[in-house]
DNA sequence: CTAATATGTTAGAGTCTTCTAACAAATGTT
DNA sequence: AACATTTGTTAGAAGACTCTAACATATTAG
């Protein structure tokens, strides 16, 4: 059994690990608030458990066994999160606080009677896919809004990341996952988007907030 | 902030000094399974932060800061088992543990959303009462099935002490909370009664449980 | 009241997680 | 290539929580 320092370690190792398969001492120290030394010896104890792969001066990756750890507390996680928007009626921007600390409880009844309960979801509130039982998980192909171009239709599908300034934001412009847009016009200057969807005819985004803006296309 | 370590103890110093005032260290010590030396330096400790009285070779008592504290983590554990029965379909033997954990969860918003969602229930699955807000608990004036003589008709309103295998025994003669019992006969040998409810209308319980099923009087 | 027993305390140590200071290796820049 | 910068490692220490062994005090029994 993992510590919950240790889960926290798995759980940064995994999310960094996206795209990339290695990942440094100090992009694990800045995304965990720890010095640097102390990701060295806490990396040497995962090693010790097996958990990752890690030569001295050589970047880290996740084994087998670590990654499937990891993607086992980001189950836990996710389906946490989407218990308190569809079962307690939490907001999207309230839930991943309270979803980093639930993460670590020891009770696969309460996340089975989470799953059954919301029948199976496939995704957590913000668009990000909830892994299976055996820690598999099929990575998302959609595509940040910010690729496509001018008249295209597309619906939001999910988040390319769900901090809560950025969806407070959302909520103030009313943007939700599910929700249809259109492009109406791109600013060739700054790349920001003129979208209309639900009842809002013409708002602005930034062009960084359209790359986080992950969408499938519609009709 | 008290550490989950330290919320343990104050929770365990809480539960002891129901009825007494004051608690020694070897019954801390056996309820929280750590030796003696171990309670003697986190008393130290909770001493220092105002959380307990405490003089050299003298019982423990909690202070009313300490007192509150802990009356707090009660509530969160409570509202948990409700939660986790009323909204979530956990049978009464299944939710302990589960509390356990969930009550050192550091959000407000969560057990706030818990009470509203069930109304603001007043006890929890086992009949015990749940704290208020401020700490308050109304200690509830329920007597023990023993204690009533043959012919008498009460109601099961709590348990003296929810541990698993008591609770699945009651699971397995069909009593539960709010179950309305006729005393048929008391056996002047060992104390025994022979108990009528619901559909069943002969079923013989040992002294011992019937000093643990607190009911009130019927009709 | 003394002796035996039970209970509580101190000392010293170990694990886990973290830090800072100092040093070493790798990388980037002229 | 040589120097400067960034990145990673080692050493040493601290705090939180735990233990065992040894000692001290309090309680109980004769
Ligand atoms: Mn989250
Ligand atoms: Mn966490
Ligand atoms: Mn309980
Ligand atoms: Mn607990």
């Amino acid at each position: 059994m993992a510590s919950q320092t240790e889960e926290n370690y798995l759980k940064a190792l995994y999310s960094l690990s996206v795209g990339k398969m290695e990942v440094n001492i100090s992009e694990l120290s800045a995304a965990l608030n720890v010095s640097n030394p102390t990701v060295n010896s806490m990396v040497k104890n995962l090693k010790s458990k097996g958990l990752v792969k890690y030569e001295k001066y050589k970047p880290i990756s996740l084994t087998e066994k670590g990654r499937k750890a990891a993607a086992l507390i980001v189950r836990k996680h996710r389906l946490t999160e989407m218990f308190l928007v569809e079962k307690m009626g939490f907001g999207w921007e309230e839930v991943h606080e309270i979803a980093e600390q639930l993460e670590h409880v020891n009770s696969s009844a309460l996340f089975e009677r989470m799953d059954e309960l919301m029948d199976h979801p496939l995704v957590d509130p913000h668009g990000s896919p909830i892994p299976d039982r055996q820690g598999n998980i099929s990575e998302s192909a959609y595509e940040p809004l910010s690729k496509f171009s001018s008249g295209r239709k597309v619906k939001l599908a999910a988040l390319g990341h769900s901090s809560t300034e950025f969806l407070k934001f959302l909520n103030s412009r009313e943007l939700s996952l599910g929700t249809e847009i259109e492009i109406k016009s791109i600013e060739t200057y700054d790349g920001s988007m003129v979208l209309s969807y639900q009842n809002h005819a013409s708002e602005t985004f930034t062009k960084a907030v359209c790359e986080s803006l992950l969408v499938e296309r519609v009709g």
